[in-house]
RNA sequence: GGAGAGAUACCCGAGUUGGCCAAAGGGGGCAGACUGUAAAUCUGCUGGCAUUGCCUUCGAAGGUUCGAAUCCUUCUCUCUCCA
């Protein structure tokens, strides 16, 4: 038995959308689920405590930041994760695959593993699927991401497949390192916009019989609909009995197709990131609360919103906190974008209920704008 | 009262051997981007009007010159020091 194991409550009868509880060694969590991203063992600017009063039910940690900083061994000697920074709730670590796309520069990729070089110091790492194995295990959370590279966008099929290929083998030695017995490890499909190769990816993985499946590579700059179509064909070669998470995406608009697809895990740094850089999500589209024509607008930031955020400040006063460079003017944006999206989600789950998501997504895209209020 | 220094665009501030200056840089302002976080970050715009381009700007007025933020004269104001 899995620590990790995945219960379908209800299959939607009218799309691929299925609502189900996640069973973890910290708890259940309904699903489809958005889960908040914390990178270094902090969601940016929220306390475990506010992430619980928002409704986060399960976060993510790092295994490329916090190797460096503090160090897995360090988080070991405080307990794990869970411990170290104080959050009893579910755990999910990547493993640092996305990190091979996103500090490309800064890395070389054999068939061993990857070489980094810290964004921090410059000093060099060589991340095996071995060595992430060490490291998740250390970090302990409930759900150890498998060692992948996420391969960018556009990319040739011939590197697609030799990378994918790759990560199939690398994904082989991550379940032999792997040896925690209250610790999952998911599998990652990759294969980029290529439907056989997604179809390989799936064929290689799904017999290792991981507790969960990961589709990562997409949301990495193409266009939406291609996304949309690559999770049309990439989820049905994923076992029903397991999980599925489409890692790296979170705009609601995305949230509601991937769920309408058949996912039912999600993490995306978006909501955390644009509300620190002062972009609000709404009912009725992104607003941008920075904005001149804010300044006296003595309303919520969504008015459709029950968040502590918008049951107390006005727009004036945040856009004021964002002109004046106030730190409590980020921490109430965040607030509010994650308690839009774990909303939106329960909002998803309640539809799936009555088989009314199709509805439900035809009510989103007529109010929601993105050129905002 | 005497001696000296200075006035530059929303603010601060460079430019003062005359042309390459609609004028550096910073701040402020305005707008945009952000999808498994090198991000409280990054990008663009910030005299006017239209397409290159043209027009009005460097305290005020006048002058020298083909050409002035830069040189000359007068005036106005500000600051520092000495009485």
């Amino acid at each position: 038995m899995s620590a990790v194991t995945y219960e379908l409550i209800k299959q939607s009868n009218e799309s691929k959308a299925r609502l189900g509880i996640l069973h973890t060694p910290h708890g259940p969590v309904e699903t489809p689920v958005f889960m908040p991203v914390g990178t270094q063992a902090t969601v940016k600017a929220m306390s475990p405590r506010e992430l619980e009063e928002i409704g986060a039910r399960i976060i993510l940690g790092n295994t490329y930041h916090l190797y460096l900083r503090p160090g897995h061994e360090l988080i070991r000697e405080a307990g794990g994760l869970h411990s170290f920074m104080a959050w009893d709730g579910p755990i999910l670590t990547d493993s640092g695959g996305f990190q091979v796309f996103s500090l490309g520069d800064l890395r070389k990729i054999t068939e061993e593993g990857v070489e980094f070089r810290s964004h921090i110091d410059g000093s060099k790492h060589l991340f095996t699927p071995e060595k992430v194995m060490e490291i998740e295990m250390a970090l302990g959370p409930d759900i150890a991401m498998a060692f992948d590279e996420c391969v960018e966008y556009p990319t040739t099929y011939e590197y697609a497949k030799k990378s994918m290929e790759r990560t199939s083998r690398w994904a082989e030695r991550c379940l032999k390192a792997h040896t925690r017995k209250d610790q999952a490890l998911f599998g990652i499909v990759q294969g980029s916009m290529y439907r056989d190769l997604r179809e390989q990816s799936a064929r290689d993985l799904v017999p290792m019989d991981f507790p969960g499946y990961a589709i990562g590579g997409l949301s990495v700059g193409e266009e939406k609909n291609l996304m949309y179509e690559v999770l049309d064909y990439t989820v049905p070669l994923l076992p029903d009995n397991k999980p599925r998470y489409l890692m790296g995406v979170g705009s609601p608009d995305c949230l509601i197709e991937g769920t309408l697809r058949g996912v039912d895990m999600f993490d995306c740094v978006l909501p955390t990131r644009i509300a620190r850089n002062g972009t609000v999500f709404t009912k009725m589209g992104r607003l941008v609360i920075r904005n001149a024509k804010y300044k006296s607008d003595f309303s919520p930031l969504d008015p459709y919103c029950t968040c502590y955020t918008c049951q107390t400040f006005t727009r004036a006063y945040i856009r004021h906190l964002f002109n004046t460079d106030e730190i409590l003017g980020l921490r109430l944006t965040t607030i509010h974008n994650l308690y839009y999206l774990i909303n939106l989600m329960k909002d998803i789950r309640q539809a799936i209920r009555e088989d009314a998501l199709l509805e439900f997504r035809d009510e989103f895209y007529s109010n929601y704008q993105n050129d905002g209020l």
